[in-house]
DNA sequence: TTTTTAAATGCAACATCGTTGCGTTTTATT
DNA sequence: AATAAAACGCAACGATGTTGCATTTAAAAA
């Protein structure tokens, strides 16, 4: 594995996307980080930390790429991004729901490496 | 409900839609379609065949919106969106897996109106 | 602590994607 | 055939994401 580093700005963008309980895009990322670094810089930072699993990457219903943190298991050291999203049409929030867990036939002739689940609607802020 | 008109580029559009054994993005129907129409009437046309109900858009997981044919249910009018898809990650074709269909918990004070349900990893294609 | 080297950054430039305004063309109703 | 509104092409724009390169910085080595 490669090399990385930890620098200022992975830190403070690494600690909003722990703190918020939603998941934030990379424009939210750079509103809320306004003049800690380079609107390229959060790019390859959200990069490194998708790839160093740290967090993860969810696409909302409407195309807008959401990053969140990651739960690992530490009993066991595995860990899934197999969980259930919750996207909500009003305030455009995301919010990761561990409890739901889905159920579903796998399909014959498919390979499944993935789920990825997300419900839409009102969250409850917004009902 | 607000009067549309069926032009040329419309139908070409819905037949290379229903056609399609895969989703399709507007990048490959742009191609798909070289000379017929210009850029942007590709999308005021996906637009306009979403309201309508003859097409439905899907979110792959790396946030590329695509489009494919509804299939409605004509004994009871009435039709869902709500099905599986399958999102190949070597290929990046997306298809409807109208067989699965998955079972889940609702969540408490969420109101959930859609279901996004997306498998990934490899198609038949490709393994 | 100082040196070193490769990762990380900032900046400029660019490509892609999607939208808007407006004058013109086309559909389909009168 | 005349008419009204939908649909279109084109130009322009904003948002989003990527790449190259010179500079800065983190962290390992001396």
């Amino acid at each position: 594995m490669k090399n990385t580093r930890n620098t200022t700005a992975k830190s403070a963008i690494l600690e909003l996307i722990k703190n918020s309980e939603v998941a934030l895009s990379h424009a939210e990322i750079q509103k809320l980080n306004q003049e800690l670094c380079d609107r390229v810089t959060i790019y390859r930072i959200l990069d490194r930390l998708v790839t160093e699993d740290v967090i993860h990457k969810i696409a909302t219903p409407d195309g807008t790429i959401k990053y969140a943190a990651c739960h690992h298991n530490h009993d066991n050291h595995e860990h899934t991004h197999n969980h259930v999203h919750f996207s909500c049409e009003k305030c455009h929030s995301v919010t990761c729901l561990d409890s739901v867990e889905p159920s579903y036939t796998i399909p014959k002739n498919y390979l499944v490496k993935e789920v990825n689940f997300t419900l839409s609607g009102l969250c409850p802020d917004c009902i």
